[in-house]
DNA sequence: TCGGTGACATCCT
DNA sequence: TAGGATGCCACCG
């Protein structure tokens, strides 16, 4: 695992995103010590559909789902994040801070 | 081998 | 305070 490449260390942190949380960019880069590297992470994700990753519990800082474009459906993402119970309105995700799953803190 | 790309974050004006 | 521009680093062709 440590020896894996970049992308399947954010692979691994986004499967262990809890039901019904959410991360961001930027957390998951800082806690892979490419902080300031957040992009990394979001290209990444774009190949994560297919290590059935949960993507789309990972948004910006902003709890915006940037990468919703990148899904099959157009709101296939916000669907997904509604069935967890996640308030999704207007692409924006609602008590983010509350929904907020940091992975330096949980691991 | 080298350059371009990318779903963000941060700094500067 | 708000907006625009730049930088991060790994994968793909």
């Amino acid at each position: 695992m440590a020896n894996e490449g970049f992308f399947q260390k954010v692979y691994e942190v986004a499967k262990l995103i809890p039901y019904g949380r959410i991360t961001s960019y930027g957390a998951i880069a800082n806690y892979l010590g490419a902080s300031g590297s957040a992009r990394m992470v979001g290209w990444a994700l774009n190949g994560s559909d297919k290590e059935n990753v949960p993507a789309h519990r990972v948004v910006n800082r902003k709890g915006l789902l940037t990468g919703k474009h990148h899904f099959q459906g157009t709101n296939l993402m916000q669907q997904l994040l509604e069935s967890e119970g996640v308030e999704v309105v207007d692409n924006q995700v609602q008590d983010f801070d509350k929904l907020y799953w940091d992975p330096m803190k949980e691991l």
